[in-house]
RNA sequence: GGUUCUGUGGUGAAACGGAUAUCACACUUGACUACGGAUCAAGAAUUCAGGGUUCGAAUCCUUGCAGAACCGCCA
């Protein structure tokens, strides 16, 4: 119906001047849930400089001509609003509007969580884990092929640290005087070093590692970490596609190549910014190559190379993402955490300069809190109070967790409170739906025969199908702008309305959807069909299942 | 100091530039021999402050104030 008025009025506006061509996409209608109407659209307003009208004559025009049979009045209303009110037989027909829905089969890449393989993931990894599966999700749901990739940061400084860190736990530990420092903590390296011990024996027999040794063992515990967050994350039903190291992207040996394109673009220089914090030597033999991303708007310019000539993770991630970009996606996502603010500007000037047509975009999430007894618990990874992602999802159980992870804004920052979490009742808006859709099923499930009668229309029965009707709309909408929060509040209001209806029938019977002998009426029945599919289409997305009984 | 984000009832959050700013909690009332009360109904805001753009601003621009994240040749 939305759409039927959408084309209704781009005939009228056609009409009013055939010389002015309005595109379908500018004409907005949207729904209205009180007494205003049941649909209205702006665009007396909007396009009123256009056509020369004042808003009101505009309207009236658009009036005049608008086939008026589905509906009960139109009217203007306020400073040029159109306001429709939709016959009482045509509501059930709100219910049928999925037949032609947008499809786009178009291939997606969507990066996230991509850990450092130093440690196990925790709290701040699993909101962007759950915003990038379920953007996933949401692309699929348009037909697209998504690929859910993780990225592997295995080379580096912090893999030097790492491995050292590991080596002397165990070097301790078995009294074996290996010259390694400490720079990782906590029980997780010990659990891994004793693995590692386990692993290669043989190999401290002798007094000193060499350098392939120390290879096989850092990859040996860096593939146990990535299996181990992995596992972690295909708990709360996130599966990845691809897993991409970072030391295959060096292989391909893509970066010389690279420079040289950014070089004949003349973005690439060879000098010396500030001193890096650990710099040694002198400043005339470390000239080093730059990337010129002050070009963009970046504050600095930002170094492709080390002064010991080897590539910088900026310099690597150019190539990771061009690796990426030949894989042929019609367009690149990843999920960033807020730290990474500062990071978009280099690498996207970066890309944007070598292919001008790239399709990539960052969504960023904001940092969560966790808050317990009213109070907002302090993390920190020295005095080991991180709180690891897989306790988490013990304690509140998957689905809290993949709809909490979704309810705020990706962009705000975000207090989980575990304790409301908990709650098993309208607090928790996931349990709210949830009870909504039980209800739903329970009415179902108790009908004795389905009949040909009239089911009363309320305020609360329109309500509830035209909330329906919204559903494509609001989907749509969170898809176009990578705003999965859109959906989780879609459903909670959706289930408000429902059980607003649901408890209309105390006082008023004839809003029942059984009669004394249990029989449901076709209309009633189908509402109720539709209801549990798009909550299930939507908890769908979401990555959670609607539960029949509760 | 620079870059980016945020500032909405007592609290936490929603709101493609649209009408009377929505939702939940807390607080105050009212509704249960129930199609599952695990619910429903009723009650509160000068949207941080000033200026601008617009028929129309929480939203866009600008100034100020307050808070957060980031600001290595670390990843």
């Amino acid at each position: 119906m939305l759409n039927q008025i959408k084309s209704s009025l781009k005939v009228c506006l056609n009409s009013i001047d055939p010389s002015i061509d309005i595109s379908a996409d500018e004409i907005e209608v949207s729904l209205l849930f009180d007494e205003k109407g049941d649909f209205t659209t702006n665009i007396a307003l909007k396009f009123s400089k256009i056509y020369k009208q004042k808003p009101s004559d505009l309207a009236k025009l658009i009036i005049n001509s608008f086939p008026s049979q589905d509906f009960e009045k139109i009217e203007i209303a306020g400073p040029g609003f159109i306001n429709f009110f939709l016959k009482d037989q045509f509501f059930f027909r709100l219910l049928n509007f999925q037949n032609n829905r947008f499809q786009d089969q178009s291939s997606v890449n969507i990066e996230f969580v991509s850990a450092n393989p130093t440690g196990p993931l925790h709290l701040a990894h699993g909101r962007g884990a759950i915003v990038g599966d379920v953007l996933s999700n949401l692309y699929q749901f348009y037909g697209h092929i998504v690929t859910r990739e993780y990225y592997v940061n295995n080379t580096g400084n912090q893999i030097n640290e790492f491995l050292s860190s590991i080596l002397f736990h165990i070097s301790s530990k078995h009294n074996l005087n290996l010259p390694y420092q400490q720079f990782y903590k906590g029980d997780y390296i010990q659990e891994l070093a004793e693995k590692c011990f386990e692993n290669f024996k043989n190999i401290f027999d002798s007094p000193k590692l060499s350098k392939d040794e120390e290879l096989q063992i850092v990859n040996f515990a860096i593939e146990n970490l990535v299996n181990q967050s992995l596992k972690t994350l295909k708990h709360s039903g996130i599966n990845f596609d691809q897993i991409t190291y970072e030391t295959s992207i060096v292989e391909k040996k893509l970066l010389p190549e690279i420079i040289k394109e950014l070089e004949k673009k003349g973005l690439v220089y060879h000098g010396q910014l500030h001193d890096p914090k650990d710099f040694q030597g002198t400043k005339k033999d470390n000239e080093i190559t730059i990337f010129k991303s002050t070009n963009f708007g970046d504050d600095e310019d930002r170094a492709i190379t080390k002064n010991d000539g080897t590539p910088t993770y900026f310099a690597n991630d150019i190539a990771y993402h061009v690796d990426k970009y030949q894989r042929q996606y019609s367009k690149l996502i990843n999920i960033w955490g807020a730290d990474h603010l500062g990071y978009l500007k280099r690498l996207s000037s970066a890309l944007v300069s070598l292919y001008p047509e790239v399709n990539f975009s960052v969504v960023f999430c904001q940092i969560v809190n966790l808050k317990r007894n009213n109070e907002i618990q302090k993390m920190s990874k020295r005095e080991g109070t991180i709180f690891e992602l897989d306790e988490l999802v013990k304690e509140i159980g998957i689905e809290n967790y993949r709809y909490f992870m979704c309810y705020r804004k990706n962009d705000t920052h975000m207090d989980l409170d575990i304790d409301l979490i908990k709650k098993e009742n309208k607090e928790n808006p996931i349990y709210y739906i949830q009870y909504s859709f039980a209800r739903s099923q329970s009415v179902l499930e108790k009908t004795n025969n389905v009949i040909s009668s009239n089911i009363e229309l309320s305020f609360e029965l329109k309500n509830l199908i035209k909330k329906i009707h919204e559903w494509d709309l609001v989907v749509f909408n969170s898809y176009k702008r990578n705003e999965v929060h859109l959906i989780a509040h879609y459903l909670e209001s959706a289930a408000s309305m429902f059980h607003s209806l649901w408890s209309s029938a105390k006082s008023n019977p004839n809003s029942k959807f059984l009669d004394d002998n249990n029989n449901l009426s076709e209309d009633a029945q189908s509402l109720l069909k539709k209801y549990q599919l798009v909550i299930s289409e939507g908890l769908g997305i979401l990555g959670i299942k609607p539960k029949l009984k509760m």
